[in-house]
DNA sequence: TATGAATGAGGCTTCATTCAT
DNA sequence: CATGAATGAAGCCTCATTCAT
């Protein structure tokens, strides 16, 4: 009658459903109840797979800072000119949030445990490597005279780290992951422009 | 002990302290309770003054809501050169938020009403205006020779806009509203000089 | 419809229902659930007078400790023979236990909070000095040679106390407290027979 | 790893393990997961060896009836005076309780089925046969002349069996079993003393 | 003889909301 | 304008129990 799932997969379904609902109504409104009922389950079900449910947020958040380290290592292993890698890294991460729309909102989802709120931070960690590695490369591009030489290192990477932010913040209102990737690269390109030696038209 | 206080100021009370919990332990896991426990009233006492809970965030946004319209208005009644307007509009945005850092997370705010998730959508909609007056100043910079002729105004708009969203994020990381005015001034002027026709000296 | 009580008087309710209720199904089978039934409240309404069933113990404890050391109070202030003392002492006690008797249960009963065993000492305590005051009388009774003057008043307070556990003992069996105070005058005597210098005839 | 188990051994493996739980934190508070970590195995493991969870206490509780007879008839059998026989059934009784702790608080245990709550009995009727044979060696002891003539055997009997009883409540307390043998034989005598014919020197 | 996945009942607790005073 | 007592819905979590393998 009901499905009778190994349970490394009903993990892996359960933090699924979870990242979706996350999305569609907001990390805070999820309810183990919810998770359970997406997937045919009863609501005590999903403690069988997870000993608490901020342990499903954890392990999630885990999953997740996971992939954007794999990112980041991706794009700096290559050989490429810094530009190019910067270019890998906004993209890849893109792609990375249009699969998982949920992410934004889990770099600033406020866990709360016995009642005390503590703030996510495995994700916030990946995401400061995430930014140094974006540095070090706007330092690079810099010096091989790729960008003008007399850039704000710390102030290019911010701009270059907010095509992200202005491209999710549309993403929640139109609630449209597909614009990420659409729109990425283009903005990407006119954000380094500005920075290019190069003339700009 | 007991304060009574007229009505108006009550409900201007609520709002603020409901605003500032808001952005410490984030919109969802403010309650009634512990915005009555702040002002030193009994839970029910709130329901004297808003009908419902929702009723408190709908009368913030519209609080917030007018102020960033206030904003707009203001940056674009002078008459000053379409950059200068930019400016105006982005750090007066900036302002707004350094004021009330809750807002950020409320443009993006999930209601529920009846079980159903709402979006808050009065703030989206000031924003879209925000967005306009933005892009409108964009196009005639553009037109004026200040910014590129060939820029495409959606994009740079994007990107100007991104300045905000930037910094939101790292405060929101940081906890640190200080930060929106302190770095904003210098991003922006970073972030408009790439659209420029003048050299970036 | 319902009554609507003073909170003060509804928290003791509570505490009578909840201490009958340990009595009949023994302390860990009472539920909140069963407390707000027997008083035709929701079950949430216990919530409004107690943060958390706990306190609704440790409340009663409490009381009953204080009831415990009135008793040795009461029993030790009046100028007596060191006999009468400890009469009045168990006496007193066995009054108590029919009046409230989960007693016994509640000196043995383990607590549990956040899933960990605490043994509930506030009553542990209060019988700790009825031992102890016990015991100076049975010294005294020896000094005075109402006792045997070689007895031993550890042992000897071990086994006046004694009366009471196999009155209790009793009592938990036949579920009846009715034999407490009807009993104990009787058993007492023959105890305290044992020890006194006079001889038994 | 995975040890496989004739069933018989495992059957006392859980009792063994479920007795020694209720002395630690109280039969209530013990549950069958807690029973089968405690081996090593999955919870519905346990459900191999009995049809239902008070299956387990009531066949714990037929052992310890067993034990607490085969203490009566081996105190009885042998011809001795009866005040050999009170001694040997109490002191064999508390070595019982030494050996198994928890045997008191089964005693007063309440065993829920169906949501109904029923009284532990199979150890309570074995009790009550321990009372009657403590009470007829109290009546042949008096018969004899061993005890005072004119005692009441009734009376007699309960404050012998208090000796158990405050030896227990103490052990309670203090969670040390060891007291029981420890102290048991000398309050015995103290008990007894009071009893005797003889002078107490 | 055991595991592995799941269920159903029920417990504690929180919270928005009501209403009489 | 506010309190004080209470409700109803819902959330998290535990536990005995089932059943296929």
């Amino acid at each position: 009658m009901k499905r009778r799932i190994p349970a490394e997969q009903r993990k892996l379904e359960i933090e699924e459903v979870a990242l979706r609902l996350a999305f569609e109504q907001g990390p805070a409104h999820v309810t183990t109840g919810m998770i359970a009922a997406e997937l045919g389950l009863t609501q005590p079900a999903i403690y069988k797979h997870f000993p608490c449910k901020s342990d499903i947020w954890t392990e999630i958040s885990k999953r997740l800072s996971h992939r954007i380290t794999q990112n980041i290592s991706h794009a700096l292993k290559t050989e490429c000119a810094p530009n190019i890698c910067i270019r890998k890294l906004i993209i890849g991460h893109l792609e990375l949030i249009e699969e998982c729309p949920a992410l934004p909102e889990f770099m600033i989802m406020r866990e709360t445990k016995d009642g005390h709120i503590i703030l996510q931070n495995s994700i916030q960690t990946a995401m400061t490597s995430f930014r140094n590695a974006l540095m070090q490369n706007v330092q690079a591009a810099a010096k091989d005279d790729i960008f003008i030489r007399t850039i704000d290192p710390e102030d290019a990477t911010t701009l270059i780290f907010g095509v992200i932010q202005s491209l999710v913040l549309r993403m929640m209102v139109t609630r449209n992951p597909a614009i990420l990737t659409a729109d990425g690269a283009r903005l990407l390109d006119l954000q380094l422009a500005g920075f290019l030696t190069k003339g700009k038209e």
